[in-house]
DNA sequence: TCATTTCACTTGTCTAGACATCTAAAACTA
DNA sequence: TAGTTTTAGATGTCTAGACAAGTGAAATGA
């Protein structure tokens, strides 16, 4: 099973065949053999086996558990190379996808990127309102809201769920509208990989939107959207 | 130096003081202590100094060469952390970023993607053309395009720099069009990353591209950009 | 019955040493 | 001088074994 004499190094050819093993006999979510097992099935020493595995793991294939055991991941990179199936969203609109589900809610105090953007002076109060984004059942995004208390401060005990522009407009009379979109690429925090329920190794699509009050003119709303890279892309809109 | 009696790991321990200790005594670009050295200097094994200096290279703020030795990481993350100096691109604008450098040209036969968004069959010829471009001397992007040979076969021969919608424009009398952009996140190649000089542990924002000819309506170009996710980021910009 | 302790088993960390592979420069050779 | 070979030193891979730490279930206790 392994060619000592390969050019090709011995983790790597555990590493395929593992890989090889869990498409044909193993099931997204499934327990996979121990290190023991690996270790005697293969015919090397234990730290070579935790090599081939670290491999996997790298690529978001194979997930651990500390004292309990080595994971078939749920589908994830997978998903996207299989039949690139990424669902598309466009950044036009105002309220991506669907479901909506708040997380938690809290009051902080404006202060850097937040305060900048909004127009705040340092301190002011603004609500902070997290929300996960599902698609077809499956959590796609991660919305961090900041709000400026003063301008809704109802948030804070009833919004519970659905599109929060929405909400803004049937509760304060505001037409929010969005004035600028920032996009780029960033590794996820380990809170926020753990949300999105996908492996710490793969990137997330970031976008910074600020929304201002048609009437007013006043920056009402900033958010930081951390979208799924293996499932969610962007598309740009022309107006022509 | 080491507390062997502290919960926090000793690799921990070394890849913290290692990280402060380059920031207090060394550049980006210099060499770093070898695995020998740092053995010695913190009283361990030499396989945990490599665990050590294995969380910095995932973090991209060292960097190895087999063979060579182990330096500290040209400004990337750092970079991006400190000022948020990241370069704003208009993905309206149709040739990105000043500078560019063509890589390498080929002619290829179209298939899969390319053939799909060019329209065109499978092994019709294609002119592949991939280059490099510049922000402020930096590599920044990496663009690979794809347009139909018989469009402007000039291209195989004389396109050395510059922009590629000019040339066009100047050789064929085309009008390009962008009709449509897709934004998402991925980890680059190992490939990609060398050549945008960046870590390979940092993700990519990747933009695909069609252009089409104002006059004709056919797609004339197909462009994947990768951009260094460190240095750039990209604005929507909003018709009103 | 329910809470606690033990136990078997898992992954995680650390050590020690051998040999492979790669690099760049020094030494050598034509 | 120019090309080749050697060599010292760096990182990479593999083995072997010990102990730490986390998990869940089984055994034990009140």
């Amino acid at each position: 099973m392994i060619d000592r004499y390969s050019p090709e190094k011995i983790y790597m050819q555990i590493s395929k065949a593992i890989e090889a093993d869990i498409q044909d006999v193993f099931e997204p979510g499934d327990l996979y053999l121990s290190e023991k097992v690996l270790t005697e099935k293969f015919g090397v020493n234990r730290h070579t086996v935790r090599r081939a595995i670290e491999e996997l793991v790298k690529q978001g294939i194979l997930e651990k558990r500390h004292g309990f055991g080595t994971f078939i991941a749920e589908k994830r990179l997978a998903y996207c190379i299989k039949g690139h199936q990424r669902f598309t969203e466009s950044v036009e609109a105002n309220d991506l996808l669907a479901e909506s589900t708040v997380l938690n809610k809290k009051v902080i105090s404006a202060r850097g990127g937040v305060a900048e953007k909004l127009q705040l002076k340092n301190n002011d109060e603004v609500i902070q309102v997290d929300s996960l984004r599902k698609v077809e059942g499956k959590v796609a995004a991660l919305i961090t809201h900041f709000i400026p208390k003063d301008i809704c401060p109802a948030i804070s005990e009833k919004y519970e769920s659905g599109s929060l522009g929405e909400f803004l407009k049937a509760e304060s009379n505001i037409q929010p509208k969005r004035i600028s979109s920032l996009v780029s690429s960033a590794m996820p925090n380990a809170e926020d990989s753990f949300r999105l329920g996908m492996a710490s190794s793969q990137p997330v699509l970031k976008v910074k939107t600020v929304n201002e009050d048609t009437q007013t003119g006043r920056r009402i709303e900033y958010s930081i959207t951390r979208f799924r890279s293996d499932m969610i892309q962007l598309e740009i809109l022309i107006n022509t």
